[in-house]
DNA sequence: AGCTCAACCTGGCTGC
DNA sequence: TGCAGCCAGGTTGAGC
């Protein structure tokens, strides 16, 4: 389900029931995600007030006195506000209870992840996990003309494709692979072509797109994420009007042209030949 | 350092 | 209807 766009709506979502409140229990149905979930996270944060929701990347991070907890959604994870006197469902992993409100975390896949950073350890950054991530696409550093600068930069002699550099995160974070495939196709950057091969321009276009393009996202998905993050209905697939994602052999909306779908990196590509140079 | 690929896990869809 | 095979929004870690 997430990437970057979902899982901003997801924290702006539960954000205001959350924030403030006090854990007062945490159930762990199978913790077998991804990582395991640690051990003694009910003991870690029973009684523990929940000061400010923040994300990083794809990552959630909830803040205590004490250290921060770190959630990735993996492909298929989504968070629900319940009333705890709710029955936990089939694939609800693992919960947190608010007094009478439980914030469950619902992942068939199990490719979501709960970690614990002490803060002891040192500032939440440092993890491991979020040491090596690129920047973040709202902030400063790719902001206005430094955005495209950076992939420049950090492109050059490389020979992946543009297509598998911007998706691998380590330049900019949360382009995962539907608006990584939209953001290219915006910018009109054929997603074969190796990644320092490309121009500062059309670096430019690229940093332009993929802001707008996750811009646009989190918009749309603030009303169509509400319900789903609030009520505890079946997760609707959260799909934003795509131009080349999933609609291979279709016509390209710009040109007519016939959309193709390749394989790189493991992943679908999809794309417009003729406007994509 | 950078590239490629297997792996983690479960469900849904396609085609025989 | 059953079943095998393939695909899926992410990310790490091993091997070269």
């Amino acid at each position: 389900m997430p990437e970057l766009p979902e899982v901003e709506v997801t924290r702006q979502g539960i954000s205001p029931q959350i924030k403030g409140k006090t854990i007062t229990k945490v159930i762990v149905h199978d913790g077998r995600l991804r990582w395991p979930v640690p051990k003694n996270l009910e003991k870690i944060l029973q009684g523990q007030q929940c000061t400010e929701i923040r994300r990083r990347g794809k990552y959630l991070l909830f803040e205590f006195s004490h250290g921060v907890m770190l959630l990735h959604l993996g492909m298929t994870g989504v968070l629900r506000i319940q009333k705890i006197d709710e029955a936990p469902k089939k694939y609800n992993r693992v919960e947190f209870h608010f007094d009478t409100l439980a914030l469950r975390l619902h992942d068939p896949r199990k490719f979501g992840s709960i970690h614990w950073n002490p803060k002891e350890d040192g500032p939440v950054e440092s993890f491991p996990l979020l040491a090596k991530l690129g920047v973040e696409p709202f902030e400063k550093e790719f902001s206005g003309d430094h955005g495209g600068e950076l992939l420049y930069k950090k492109s050059r002699g490389r020979s992946v494709s543009v297509k598998q550099y911007l998706l691998a995160g380590q330049v900019v974070v949360g382009v995962g692979n539907i608006y990584c495939s939209e953001s290219l196709f915006e910018a009109k950057i054929n997603p074969k072509k190796a990644a320092g091969k490309i121009s500062k321009l059309g670096y430019a276009r690229l940093a332009l797109a993929v802001r707008l393009t996750l811009e646009k996202a989190i918009n749309a998905g603030g009303s169509s994420l509400k319900d789903f993050v609030h009520s505890d209905g079946e997760p609707g697939h959260f799909m934003v009007l795509t131009k080349v994602y999933d609609r291979a052999g279709l016509p390209c909306h710009d040109c007519g042209a016939l959309i193709k779908q390749i394989v790189q990196g493991q992943r679908s590509t999809y794309f417009c030949s003729v406007c994509q140079k």
